[in-house]
DNA sequence: GGCAACGTGTGACAAATGTCACGGGAGGTC
DNA sequence: GACCTCCCGTGACATTTGTCACACGTTGCC
């Protein structure tokens, strides 16, 4: 594991994102910076969880929204795999639970889209000398975030919601009466204030808790 | 308007996205590029029109999803005010409806962000030399795609049912009866075969046409 | 003029949804 | 053991939603 072709302390970086675009656009900003360099990139969660195995890289910036995997599916896997690996997540939409989620499996820096583009690289150095960053919009947001009411039924039934049309087919996902997941529902949507179930799983969703 | 300092031919471009990293790093990509030279950067689809009017460049980056006006709008002003303008959308979800609009804009490439980074310079040359570029996934996508079937009025209710929660809500978005907004629904709902309001709005979604 | 399509509305009915009250059982804590 | 919360269910009820039939006025086309 001990090449000569690259500089002295260079940082090698692996880049998941599945839009293949940003990911090339990515790797041309970093590229630029004569201490960083990629060493991979794929477009998919579980295919990075398995180059970060066997290429070791010294940080992975993960894309959160991705197929396979998601972005902190693949940090876990990466976690597990890799003792003191160093993972960033980068996210569209940064919603506080997500953050709850991403702290939860020791990623060690969490940055938007939004993040001006200058400011990634010392991110990146940042985290491959042990600090940790987390984007102080997202992180007063998670702060002040209402922690989550609702039970772990009431959480499957929102999840369900978002992708079936009917209570039928809720209670059909989740093996449950029709009655239970209105029930389910009814009290997920008085705890979250909200008027239907859509309304209901949207916030949830929100505030990152499906 | 003759500066010497750029090469002879040198592309002028105008890249907007509201995402600060992704055009960050998009300039990053494309100021590898000798033969290409980015003039201007925003976040909005409102001011990339407006910089497009004062700095004329000769192709304008414009991602779909923008706040203010969206790609398409900010490339019919651009169209209106600079004659001879070009424009390439660069979108996440390409919809084949979206394709329609745009084309009907005069839009002179449509990428989605699938797209290998390195095929972008080579697009906007094309666009630059006159030519169009639209991928070819999505021109497909497109062609087999139905047109619409709904009314102006159905497109109406289905777009704000995507932001109202209940059918009154709708109605008093649209200064309408909810008798009759629920008879377009059941229009819209027939025609597309969804077996409620927020599939119907969803499917249209999809197609673009909303 | 006649006809079709569209926009707008009403009224009635059935189905889906949301609310409420109430059970029982499983699993924890004091 | 008593108590609590969560899970799962039932039944009744009011509200919302979706369907259907029908009506009237406008616009555009043959």
């Amino acid at each position: 594991m001990s090449e000569s072709e690259q500089p002295t302390g260079s940082i090698r970086l692996l880049i998941a994102d599945d839009e293949h675009l940003i990911r090339g656009a990515l790797e041309a900003l970093l590229g630029l910076e004569p201490d960083i360099e990629v060493v991979a990139g794929t477009d998919n969660g579980a295919t990075a969880a398995q180059l970060a195995l066997e290429l070791r890289p010294d940080v992975c910036l993960l894309d959160l929204e991705m197929p396979r995997a998601d972005g902190i599916e693949a940090a876990e896997r990466i976690m597990a795999g890799v003792p003191g690996a160093r993972v960033i997540i980068v996210t569209r939409h940064a919603r506080p639970g997500v953050l709850r989620r991403a702290l939860a499996a020791k990623v060690a820096g969490f940055v938007p889209k939004s993040t001006p583009a200058g400011d990634l690289a010392d991110v990146i150095r940042d985290v491959a000398a042990g600090k940790r960053y987390i984007d102080p919009e997202i992180a007063a947001a998670a702060l002040v975030a209402e922690r989550c009411p609702l039970t772990d039924r009431e959480l499957d039934v929102l999840r369900a919601t978002r992708t079936s049309s009917s209570v039928q087919a809720i209670a059909d996902a989740l093996f449950l009466s029709t009655g239970t997941v209105r029930n389910y529902l009814s009290a997920a949507m008085t705890k979250l204030g909200a008027s239907n179930r859509h309304d209901a799983a949207e916030h949830a969703w929100q505030q990152g808790w499906i």
